[in-house]
Order: structure tokens, then sequence, then C-alpha cells
DNA sequence: AATCTTTATCGTAATATTGCGATATAAAAA
DNA sequence: TTTTTATATCGCAATATTACGATAAAGATT
């Protein structure tokens, strides 16, 4: 196994997963911090920010960009990243209505 | 390795990221999903709700409780599990600064 | 053209995850 | 008390993830 069963879910449980588990690792959590930070889109500096080898950075930003969270625009020799605003905005829509689910519930657990 | 180096990130990317983790599996988001659903909360029904055997949503629970993304509470031969609002409202405080941030950005990718 | 800089990809080792059958545990019902 | 019902745990196989050194690729610099 180790193979997630998608097929028997529906198409946005298996959208939501994969934004989720995209932003599943630490590392993935500080790159989008830093591009937060730094607005304008940096790249190489990622690496110098993490502490982790450069093949590993790019791999994580690899992931980020299949999930759609961040973008890259060649820039001459250089690749620069950035955040993804649409994107987030879809996974705010989930979160939105899980949270107002939530408030309107009472504090009962059974 | 395997192992991802959470020792070099802060306890808040950490965390979030294991909230992030914990929900990036579909059957885990199914399951949120249906005890939004169902509000007071119910047990073995999730078992018959989705395409999985017993053991194995047995572990996916476990992994939202571990999370505190869930409760269980034991009722006598049963035990009932329900959304665990706090751990939600903690998550949506991360995101909110995300996407506040996010919408602070002109739409410029470098 | 040769070299440097920047990023991606390959290959691989270590570990984690997913899924389930078999089985354990514990309360309820008969 | 035996049986049923409801969950958890064990053990295992298949696959995925994480990390990184080595190397490739491609534009910039000299």
């Amino acid at each position: 196994m180790g193979t997630s069963k998608t097929e028997h879910f529906s198409a946005r449980e298996n959208e939501m997963a994969l934004l989720m588990k995209a932003l599943g690792h630490p590392a993935r959590i500080a790159i989008i911090d830093y591009l937060l930070k730094v607005n304008t889109c940096i790249c190489g500096d990622i690496v110098n920010e993490l502490p982790l080898a450069q093949p590993t950075v790019s791999q994580h930003l690899k992931e980020l960009k299949n999930a759609g969270l961040i973008k890259g625009n060649i820039e001459g020799n250089a690749i620069c990243y950035c955040i993804n605003g649409e994107t987030f905005f879809k996974f705010q829509d989930f979160l939105s209505l899980i949270f107002e689910k939530i408030q309107n519930q009472k504090d009962n657990c059974c």
C-alpha cells in the first residue's frame, strides 16, 4: 500500500487534501512565510534562509508549485518564485465553510 | 532519510505543518466533512460512510485526534468522535494572517 | 570559448504512510 | 456467562516522502 484510495473520494476532498498535504511540511510552511515577508519574490535566497541543501529546497518548491500555491518566473539566469494568491483564496473558501459550520455548532461533544 | 528536520524550524512552523499534514489525506477531509454534517458526533457510522476498512478508519481517526482536530468520548460500548473547534480556530488564526498579507500584496510575481 | 552562477534532475538510502487481515479489548445484550 | 457489538492495535506489504551528493542544463560573466 502507501497509496491513497483517491478514486473513492470526491474531487473536492482530493483537491483539498493535496493543498493541505503541500503545506504539511515545516520547510514548505517556512518557504511560504519567507515569500510573504519579502513580498517581491526572490529565489536562491530561500536556500540561504532554510537549513536544507539546495536540491531539497528545489524539491519542496516543486511540490508547492505543483499544488499551485506558488508561481515561478524565469528571470534570466535565476528563477523567481512567489505566492499564488488565487489558490490560497480557494483554500480560504473551503476553510471559511468549515469555520462557519463549527461556529454554528454548540460545544457539545456527544 | 524520510524524516523531516523539524528541529531546525520554529515551533509555529512545525505545529502548522502537523495540522496541515493531518488534513492532507482525502479520507481525513471526508471524516471532518462528515462530522460537520452530523454535528452531534457519531462513530462507527464513519466506517460505513467511507470506502475503507475499519482498522484504516481507526488509524485516520487516531491521527486527527493526535493533531487535536477531533475529540473522542467513550459512550458505553462505542466511542463518539466530534470536531474540536478550538484547534480549528488556531488554524484559522494562522491562515487569516497569511490571507491578510496576500491581500496587501500587489499581483506582482517578480 | 571557458567559467561562473543558478536551478533542476537523477539516484539512492532512510524513514513514513497507507491499507488491511488478524486479533485483542471492553462494554452491551442475550 | 456466552455472544454480540464497537474500537483499537499488531504485523506486514506496497508505496511515498525526505534529504542530499553528484551531475546536468542554461543563461551570465569574463
